[in-house]
DNA sequence: TGGATTCTACTACAAGATGTAGTAGAAGTC
DNA sequence: GACTTCTACTACATCTTGTAGTAGAATCCA
């Protein structure tokens, strides 16, 4: 477990999610999406904002044609839980617990998040506290 | 407000890591405590780690003595919710509850964790959803 | 078919972060 | 006054990051 990715920098991550929002696409359609953004960077940053991030693991790539197309390997559920995995761990030791704990406590959430994180709650529970169906999860 | 410090190296979180766990101590007792987890750090090593970390804020020291003796500025959890911030700023635009879904939704937490939660739940929305004296947190 | 365009693969390179100390000189100890 | 301890500085190789440039293969258009 933890097949841990290396980090992804500021820009790299900007470019996922520029690949997050607009789907599959060409070096030379991101750079369009992300001029759009403000971000002026020449034909082979980007490029290698790819390719790094493909070399890391984030992105997949159809080399079929001549343009490639590249496409996430990861959304940004998995990415975040991901990140997440990483703080539980080298923070406090694996345990995530903290962590939701922190989020909740910290008042970050609304009174309407908090409705919604109930009936999460109440579903993963199967309605108070029966059913034993926690299948248990290893996501990649 | 994320008056954010800086990002916090591996080695130096091992340090803080070490600071939290022990108290407040000194160059050379903390090297002694790193030393007892398998950390055979020279001296100056560890007192450059303290210095770095407190120069980037996450350490004070107390430099009346002869020997300065340093204390973490930030707990753990204090510390946890700022990477927790960071992630939601830098993922999220923001927004934690997209943590705490992936959190819960990831099966990263035991049936008893989820009572937990709950309970906490219950707390911050007073009961069920009663009681308007929680302070609208919109604490960072 | 040959020039213009587009792409990928490589290479570049300065600045900053990281890991890991060494040294000089002040202070305190016996 | 010789040792021991500490702090302040300095050092320095490696890696990461940001930001491209170039050469040469492929493709397209007239």
């Amino acid at each position: 477990m933890g097949a841990h990715r290396s980090p992804v920098s500021e820009t790299e991550l900007e470019v996922l999610k520029a690949l997050w929002g607009h789907g599959p696409a060409t070096v030379r359609e991101l750079a369009g999406v992300l001029r759009e953004q403000g971000r002026e960077w020449a034909y082979t940053t980007v490029q290698t904002l790819l390719n790094r991030l493909q070399g890391k693991g984030y992105l997949d790539a159809d080399t079929s044609g001549v343009a490639h197309v590249f496409r996430p390997a990861v959304n940004r559920e998995s990415f975040l839980r991901q990140q997440l995995a990483d703080l539980a761990d080298t923070v406090c030791g694996g345990t995530a617990t903290p962590l939701v704990m922190a989020l909740v406590d910290g008042n970050r959430l609304s009174r309407e998040e908090l409705a919604q994180l109930r009936r999460l709650l109440d579903e993963k529970t199967g309605g108070a506290d029966s059913k034993g169906q926690k299948k248990e999860g290893t996501g990649q």
